[in-house]
DNA sequence: CTGTTAGCGCGTTCAG
DNA sequence: CTGAACGCGCTAACAG
């Protein structure tokens, strides 16, 4: 259909002889650093590139200069609101440092994810940050390291959401502390037969929320059977067959933690289609505080992530930029996590 | 602390001669279209290049070739569950056709959306993808359309998501259609006083919406009194306070639409917190079909969009690669939409 | 089929 | 403070 002209966008050179001056003075004009140029050359250089509509070449520039302005975010599942919060946190961030960020997902696929980080690498991102739960597989965990090494190595930064990965920069979420923390609430509240509903077991930050409930309800004397813990998918489904599973084992349980709160909103799902009221009947916990969980009924018991701020944090440790007041240590201090309880767990 | 001597990475000049070859040969035998390369040479260079390290600088390579593998996205708010669905299609495509994704956040400030747009020139991107919610405004409208012609002038190309905006390309979301079949459903359930919370009285997509049902409604006879349109944010707390309005004016409606599912979201929750039953005392719409409500208490009633196909289709007419199966006209087919009866709106 | 050379658009020396 | 020349890493003509 249109097959239009497409001429190529002024380039510096254009921009340089329209206002009568040198590539250098142009470029100094435009992007340079130190600023030492004749006010009236810099004015009629500023025009000229108005009137041609110019824009820095970024990908030349970054060529030139041997460094980018992009950040490469790694998640699992952009639409997954745990992620989608966070990168709305890291895109906040760096658009702050004038920082372009591409989001790649690797769909919890170890294997894609060493592939993501090959390719993303050719980017020469300034930073790449990765969100997505990491598996404990030792194979691809190697091999992963030694590409962020080598990333590292050679110029480029590496920060991880989560669970420690030293020596890469971490923020680390406490998720063993939090999940102990809400474990110890709930019990407290007059809960004892639990379940969890556990997420796959290969992923780190399930197993850790699952070790972190387990620690809490053993402070309060009570167990957690192997029978009572089921693994499933890290999604709204998992959870959703998570909990019909759990039901067919006919266990008499009075509480639900779904390890994630995706997981949890399906296990409430799950507990209504079967005709028991959550909430009522059962408690179901979660763990994350994604925006939706306020407004699912009953509202969810969930531990507080604040999601964005660590997707903030992430961008800013990596580079560098922290403006946060304390971080004298060095060492990753893990973002603070909040027990909340609304009503999908009354006292009992 | 870590001062590491950050040699930079391996260029093709490095594999060559690792290699023992020449550079043109390397960069056949990595990036080379026309495949001839002696194989010997061939595996040497690929041999050298996992020995090193190699990856190709993507920036380096779009300057020389003119051309960039790079897709900008451009959303109102990545956390929203509507345009991270759609972002999710977009990153899916491009993955498909090694294309990278780049994503800016608008916020639905259309100032920042023009200065978003300009700055994403920078990038040289292949294609911008708009799906942020664009406004009436007629003073940044026409900035924005000749700064994407002049991007399109040198050879880029550009998608909207849902209003036509002639003459770029557009993956039409049939807003108006969808939300008359919705009022004309509800209709046929009974309900016979309606209420819109709207969004903002700019955004085109809520305008749309609104004048469809509003259309829908009539084709059964039953008007929509201007008292009964409440304008507020595009929110879940917009929804929220939107409702909250309503109640307060005492207006006696048995259903009320809101024009997207964020918002309905919302204002099943500011029911509910006023005591009022949600789908008992009064029925809630909503429309886009994200995937939560299916899982709040009552399922939402909604229209749905495929989003995450939109997001592929945006991708798919932006570079051409149209592997639908007819689309012999060349014209804008909207995307279908579906109306969804779920227990929000039970038969009165 | 391979190697040499000249750009791509820009930043940055280095003289003037 | 300005301009000319060179180099960044890579591709694309051009010869050999």
């Amino acid at each position: 259909m249109s097959a239009p002209a497409s001429k190529s966008p002024a380039t510096l050179h254009d921009v340089a002889r329209e206002a009568g001056v040198s590539l250098a003075t142009a470029s100094r004009s435009l992007n340079g650093s130190a600023r030492k140029v004749n006010e009236d050359y810099r004015q009629r250089v500023l025009e000229a590139a108005q009137r041609l509509g110019y824009t820095t070449n970024l990908f030349a520039q970054a060529v030139a200069k041997g460094s980018t302005t992009t950040v490469a975010l790694l998640v699992a599942d952009i639409a997954d609101p745990y992620f989608s919060s966070i990168a709305a946190g890291v895109i906040d961030a760096a658009s702050e440092e004038r920082l372009v960020v591409t989001i790649a997902v690797t769909g919890r696929d170890a294997q894609r994810e060493l592939d993501t980080v090959r390719a993303l690498r050719g980017q020469r991102p300034r930073v790449m940050i990765l969100a997505g739960s990491r598996t404990t597989g030792a194979a691809f965990e190697v091999q992963l390291r030694s590409e962020l090494s080598s990333f590292e190595d050679t110029g480029g930064k590496v920060a991880f959401i989560s669970q420690d990965a030293a020596p890469f920069a971490t923020v680390l979420l406490d998720n063993r502390g939090g999940a102990r923390n809400l474990a110890v609430a709930l019990a407290e509240l007059g809960y004892r037969d639990f379940a969890v509903i556990a997420g796959p077991a290969e992923i780190r930050t399930a197993q850790e929320r699952l070790e972190g409930f387990s620690e809490g309800l053993a402070e309060h004397g009570i167990s957690l059977p192997a029978e009572r813990i089921i693994h499933s998918d890290f999604t709204r489904d998992g959870g959703y067959r998570g909990a019909q599973d759990l039901l067919a084992s006919g266990a008499r349980v009075d509480l639900v933690f779904a390890v994630n709160d995706v997981m949890a909103v399906g296990v409430v799902s799950a507990l209504r289609d079967a005709g028991i009221a959550p909430g009522e009947g059962i408690g179901v916990a979660g763990f994350d505080d994604i925006p939706t969980v306020r407004d699912i009924t009953p509202a969810l018991t969930t531990v507080r992530i604040p999601l964005e701020d660590v997707g903030r944090r992430a961008l800013q440790l990596a580079t560098g930029s922290a403006h946060g007041a304390s971080d004298a240590g060095g060492g990753p201090e893990p973002i603070p996590t909040e027990t909340i309880i609304r009503g999908s767990t009354p006292r009992r």
